[in-house]
DNA sequence: CCTAACTTATACGGTGGCGTACAAATCGAG
DNA sequence: CTCGATTTGTACGCCACCGTATAAGTTAGG
C-alpha cells in the first residue's frame, strides 16, 4: 500500500498556524492545502469535515499545553523556586515563544464566543492554576498562595493584550 | 424630503453588537440588515462598502472609550482617590458593562491581526495609561507610578481572558 | 391630485469556500 | 512487468456573502 504522503498531523499543525495568525475563521481547508502544497482532497481522507479538524486542533493544543509543559518543567529538576522561575520565563506556559503564544491568545478569544472552546480553556486554566498553586504553596501560606498565583497568571496573559507603548519595557523590568 | 428611516448610527451600533459577539468576521452587511429588519440596500446609501463601516465602528469606539469615559470620570468630581476608585470600578473603562466590555475585548484581539486596528488601540491604551499615571502620580512617586499604573491596567484586561474557576472570586476580593 | 426627490425592496452577476464524484498517478505484491 | 489498492488532482454543485442595477414605495411641495 502507498505510504502516507501528507500525514494527519500536518493538517493539524498547519491549522494551528492559521489559527494563530488569523483566528478560527482563517482555518480554511483550501488555504491549508495550498500552504501544504497539496490538493484539499487528501484532507477528507483523515477528517470528516472542517469541524473535526478544529476539534483535533484543540485536542492537540490542550494536551501540549498542560501535560506537555508541566512534565517538561518537572523533568528539568531543581528546587521549587527554580521550577517557578523556569515556568514564568516560558511565555504563557508554551514551548515555542512565537507560535505557541499566538495560538493560546487566539484560543482565549475564541473561547469567548464558543462554549465548547470555553470549557476546554477552563480545564486548561484550572490545571495550570493548580500547578501554580502547588509551586507557590511551598513558600507562601493560605490566601497568599491564591493571590500570588492569580496575579502571576493574570499579568502574564493581560500583558499580551495591552498595546500601550510602555508594556514591553515594563515586561522586561519584571 | 423623506425622513431618514434607518439612520447611519444604527448600522454602526448593530455592527458593534455583531463585533462583540462574533468578532470582525461576523460583521456581515446582510446579517446586520436582517437584524435591523430592513434590506441591505439602504446600507450603501451611507457607506461606500464594508470597510467603511468597520472604520467608522472603530472611530466610534475610540471616541466613546477615551474622551467619553475620561470626561465622565472627571465630571463626577471628588478627590484623586475617588476618581481612581470610580475608574477601577468601571470595568475596562467602558460605560456599559455588558456590551462595551465585549467590544473592547474583540478589538483587542482584532488588533493582533490588523495593523491599522493595532495603531488605534495603541492610541487608546496610551491615552488611558497617561490618565492612570496622572491619577497615581498624586500619591506615588517615580517608578512607583509606572508600576502601579501598569499593574492595574494589565490585571484589569487579563482578568477578562482567564477562564480558571477562581477568577471571579479573586476579582471580587480585589 | 401630481410631480420630484429620496429611501427601500427585489433581482442579479461575481467570488470564495465547502464537501463530493470521478479520473489519474503512485506504490507494494506477485 | 502487471495488478490492485490507496492516495492525490481536477471538476463540479451548492451556498453565503458582496456590491450594484433596476424597480417600487414614501413623503414634501405645488
Amino acid at each position: 500500500m502507498g505510504t502516507t504522503r501528507t500525514p494527519r498531523g500536518m493538517w493539524i499543525e498547519e491549522g494551528l498556524r492559521a489559527l494563530s495568525t488569523g483566528g478560527p475563521d482563517a482555518v480554511r481547508i483550501e488555504a491549508l492545502a495550498q500552504s501544504l502544497g497539496v490538493s484539499k482532497r487528501g484532507f477528507y481522507g483523515y477528517f470528516s469535515d472542517r469541524d473535526a479538524l478544529l476539534g483535533e486542533m484543540l485536542d492537540t493544543w490542550e494536551r501540549d499545553t498542560t501535560e506537555g509543559v508541566i512534565e517538561e518543567i518537572e523533568r528539568g529538576g531543581g528546587g521549587t523556586r527554580a521550577k517557578l522561575e523556569r515556568l514564568l520565563t516560558i511565555a504563557l506556559f508554551t514551548e515555542e515563544p512565537g507560535r505557541g503564544t499566538a495560538v493560546a491568545l487566539s484560543v482565549r478569544d475564541w473561547a469567548r464566543r464558543d462554549e465548547t472552546v470555553a470549557e476546554r480553556l477552563r480545564r486548561v486554566d484550572n490545571r495550570r492554576m493548580d500547578y501554580l498553586r502547588s509551586l507557590f504553596g511551598s513558600f507562601c501560606s493560605g490566601d497568599e498562595v491564591e493571590v500570588r498565583s492569580m496575579l502571576a497568571f493574570t499579568l502574564r496573559i493581560g500583558s499580551h493584550f495591552v498595546a500601550a507603548d510602555t508594556v514591553h519595557g515594563a515586561e522586561r523590568r519584571c
